[in-house]
DNA sequence: AAGCACCGCAACCGCATCATT
DNA sequence: GAATGATGCGGTTGCGGTGCT
């Protein structure tokens, strides 16, 4: 049986105080992050290192970007929740200056509904019948992604709630009466802003430029934020497809 | 102005994973 | 390979703010 992180009967909980705060960021500003078990004794804190951990990386850490997301990163959002599902941190690993924690309650405050909203299945990202109808038809008047069209400004079909097939079931093309999806041609290539490698997923194949140097890393995470086993268990979804 | 409902965010909790011995 | 400890992650909760009646 494993010990509790802390003794829970000396901690204290809820919300922290400006005294806390300004302990935490000047032991972390001397010692730099790690030793989180250490920490709160070593800095004077009555907290577990759990939640210094938390409170520093979610809240104060200097190179944290706060305010409202931006139409791009929610883009960016999307499409990396359609394709590494609620892996959170590897998401926000591609957000500069977003924590996982924020772009999680990103997710189930907002773009959770604005997918319902255009007939998108959060979960599976797959269309339901009556936006595959409406997405076809948007999808032949121009050539924004839906996710574009629908997110962007003014007459966004987020405004016509839409009906959704069958309630938390995954409506299949097929038993939708939809035809059938063609073949995925996809082709999204995810990029580090510190490098010139990318992942690009192209007709339903994972290539990754590294394999070809074939180097020797015991990481289980690449450079890209996932790992390869990782990206090679995703399966493509008809959100991506919003993006072909 | 008061009560209520809803929403967003910060924080907690339990489990998973990694590193070390 | 097993045991143990430290850290990381994702789901969930609870509180405070805000809008509506």
């Amino acid at each position: 049986m494993r010990k509790p992180c802390c003794d829970k009967q000396d901690t204290n909980k809820g919300a922290w105080s400006k005294q806390e705060d300004q302990k935490l960021i000047d032991y972390v500003r001397k010692h730099g992050e790690g030793c989180w078990r250490t920490l709160p004794q070593a800095a004077g804190l009555l907290r577990c290192g759990k939640s210094c951990r938390l409170r520093w990386i979610n809240y104060l850490r200097p190179d944290l970007k706060r305010g409202n997301f931006g139409e791009d990163e929610e883009d960016l959002i999307i499409k990396l929740h359609a394709l590494l599902g609620n892996r959170w941190s590897l998401i926000a690993g591609r957000l500069p200056g977003r924590t996982d924690n924020e772009v999680k309650n990103y997710w189930n405050s907002h773009l959770r509904r604005k997918l319902m909203n255009m007939g998108v299945d959060p979960n599976n990202h797959r269309l339901t019948l009556q936006t595959s109808r409406f997405h076809n038809q948007e999808h032949n008047n121009n050539n924004l992604p839906i996710h574009k069209a629908a997110l962007g400004s003014g007459g966004t079909p987020a405004n016509q709630p839409v009906k959704i097939c069958n309630d938390q079931q995954q409506v299949s093309d097929e038993s939708c009466g939809c035809e059938q999806l063609p073949d995925l041609n996809l082709d999204l290539t995810i990029t580090t802003p510190s490098s010139t490698s990318t992942y690009s997923i192209h007709n339903n194949n994972i290539i990754d430029p590294s394999s070809i140097h074939n180097n020797k890393t015991n990481n289980k995470h690449t450079q890209f934020g996932f790992s390869r086993d990782q990206a090679e268990s995703i399966a493509p979804s008809s959100t991506l497809l919003l993006f072909h």
